[in-house]
DNA sequence: TTAGGGTTAG
């Protein structure tokens, strides 16, 4: 930025093009005010007033033009926005703040600070507006820290609650939950922005309990709750799949005729879906009166989470007939991925190609990543292997891993020990890795390598994550890990599962061992299997809700091969459908299969 | 003139 000059010289700007505006035809050509320069947009615009201030004494300069500079910010014409401070015999602290905001919103945040520090050189003081806004211009951690210092030093601004939580925001923003919620206990009268950006400091930061237990408080301490908050708590409950809290929130958004807008909806329709209810999630998404790209995008991504291809495309026809909202790059990412999640491989590497083509929107890492997964699904693996490394991307650890997984599902083992290559280096410690080669070793009994690997991890003191599997029955959620016999009703837990085994035995079931990384016999095995967490929650399911019913589940891991096959046949022996929520997807198993079609 | 909000690839 060049220094910034404070002494006034008049200039008169250079506007010889005539430029009609029906806005401007009504008014008197030397008549300045306010209303005019609220319909200003365009800079020619901006500079025939500019021009009016200077030439018509009569129209108060010292009061014009801070105004002026203001709407040239607010249309984010920063160049002009500083002509015209530099103009000013006295920027006051208004100008000021207004300039660091320009520059903070339009992401020059160097000239945000530099501005304040000229504004401390002038002599001038910060008010209650300025750290809110420089907080913005602040990039990193040590600046964010510094500027608390000047809050605090600052007189009578120390407790000021814009000033908080704007610290607030700012300390979450840059992943100190620990310094925000600090500055967040210390508020002295909390309001509803201050909750919620504590909150939503959680839920940026995937601390959904968190989040949510902040709620709780909320609403103990009485605290007044809208939209914005509800927002936040809705995408806890998302994607800690809390149902009955999702739906209590609508309940409560009915109850209290509070204005479902878009974010509000968008969240809602989100919970719905990410919660397993995605038949829910299309119905409110049909009740909407107004969608926007974000509330498309979520019924389209949720259609295609649930394996529900077909539908998901449609839904993406119908955003586009509906004319109200452009797709943009997250538009494709949940058309690709419901081409992928229900197989529609040459419809998705159509719309991969007409990404750029036909919409002009270049495709992103993700987007390579949905293409990978789609050939990869298709056992098309060399033009998968081929895409990954021709890509205009570093593959990442998702990449190489979405390959991983299809070379589990084609047995390829040459291609992914080359995989496994890049995913020792990029992500050393993720077990799900080793335990998917593991996999594809034991396909092709290569049962040294089985071992070896195994011994790998274990020098490298990886463990294998533990299984857990959730179920929640008349509002309380029972969580299962493997083996797990803590529950109180473990004994009729496993009763039933004894009832399973010998049922699905009788369908001629066989224990996929190959898939236990433990060095015991086989019968050992066939027990470790049977007692897998979605296993041992599926019985709790099957003794404790209604016949016919519903049996939901959500898993830490995704979905083990064995654990899938034997859901499938209890879907069917017991008529039940059951609906698993896995790390990547939803699985809907009933009559003996599954809308996966068995590739996850 | 200030603080908080929705969707995204294994």
């Amino acid at each position: 930025m060049n220094n910034i000059a404070i002494n006034y010289r008049p200039h008169i700007p250079n506007s010889t093009k005539r430029y009609e505006n029906p806005n401007f035809r009504s008014q008197s050509p030397r008549l300045v005010n306010l209303q005019l320069l609220k319909k200003c947009t365009h800079l020619i615009e901006f500079k025939q007033i500019h021009t009016q201030i200077i030439k018509n004494p009569t129209d108060q300069p010292d009061y014009f033009l801070p105004k002026l500079v203001e709407s040239l910010v607010n249309s984010t014409h920063m160049d002009y926005a500083y002509q015209v401070f530099k103009q000013m015999l006295q920027p006051t602290t208004f100008v000021f703040n207004t300039m660091v905001r320009g520059y903070a919103l339009s992401g020059v945040y160097k000239d945000g600070i530099q501005f304040y520090i000229q504004m401390q050189l002038t002599g001038l003081e910060a008010d209650n507006f300025t750290y809110p806004f420089l907080l913005k211009a602040c990039t990193d951690l040590n600046q964010g820290k510094g500027v608390h210092s000047l809050i605090l030093k600052s007189r009578g601004l120390g407790s000021d609650v814009y000033s908080q939580t704007s610290l607030v925001s700012f300390y979450s923003s840059h992943g100190d939950l620990e310094y925000a919620r600090k500055v967040f206990d210390r508020i002295q009268e909390k309001n509803v922005v201050s909750w919620t950006a504590m909150i939503t400091g959680y839920v940026k930061l995937k601390e959904y309990t968190e989040g949510l237990a902040l709620f709780y408080r909320m609403q103990i301490e009485g605290a007044e709750i809208n939209e914005s908050t509800l927002v936040n708590v809705l995408c806890a409950c998302a994607n800690l799949g809390a149902f009955e809290m999702g739906k209590w929130i609508h309940g409560y958004i009915d109850k209290n005729k509070i204005f479902l807008n878009s974010s509000l909806a968008t969240a809602l329709v989100d919970m719905y879906a990410k919660c397993g209810y995605i038949r829910k999630a299309s119905q409110l998404f049909d009740e909407l009166p107004q969608r926007s790209v974000y509330t498309w995008n979520t019924i389209i991504g949720g259609l295609a989470l649930h394996g529900c291809g077909v539908e998901a495309l449609e839904r993406f026809k119908e955003m586009q007939m509906s004319g109200g909202a452009r797709p943009d790059a997250i538009t494709f990412i949940g058309v690709l991925s419901a081409c992928t999640h229900s197989g529609m491989v040459d419809k998705g590497k159509e719309y991969f190609n007409s990404m750029l083509t036909d919409y002009g929107i270049e495709p992103n890492i993700k987007h390579y990543g949905c293409l990978v997964d789609l050939l990869g699904r298709a056992g098309q693996l060399d033009e998968a292997y081929q895409v990954v490394q021709n890509m205009p991307f570093k593959p990442n650890a998702v990449l190489w891993g979405t390959l991983l997984n299809a070379c589990n599902a084609h047995a390829n083992v040459e291609l992914a020990e080359t995989v496994m290559e890049q995913l020792v280096k990029l992500e050393p410690y993720n077990d799900g890795n080793y335990v998917l080669m593991s996999n594809i070793y034991a396909a092709k009994s290569q049962w040294d390598n089985v071992a070896n690997l195994r011994s790998f991890m274990k020098n490298k003191g990886i463990l294998k994550t533990p299984g857990c599997t959730s179920i929640e029955v008349d509002n309380v959620i029972h969580e299962f890990m493997v083996g797990d016999s803590t529950h109180p009703q473990s004994k009729d837990i496993y009763s039933m599962l004894d009832d399973v085994a010998r049922r699905l035995k009788a369908v001629n079931y066989l224990p996929k061992t190959t898939q236990v990384l433990l060095d015991v016999s086989e019968e050992e095995k066939r027990q470790a299997l049977c007692h897998h967490s979605e296993k041992l929650a599926i019985a709790f399911g099957l003794i404790s809700t209604k016949p016919k019913t519903s049996i939901r589940l959500m898993k830490n891991l995704r979905a083990c091969g064995d654990c899938h096959l034997a859901t499938k046949l209890i879907s069917k022996i017991y008529d039940r459908e059951i609906i698993v929520r896995d790390r990547n997807r939803f699985h809907h198993f009933k009559d003996g299969v599954c809308s996966c079609n068995d590739y996850w």
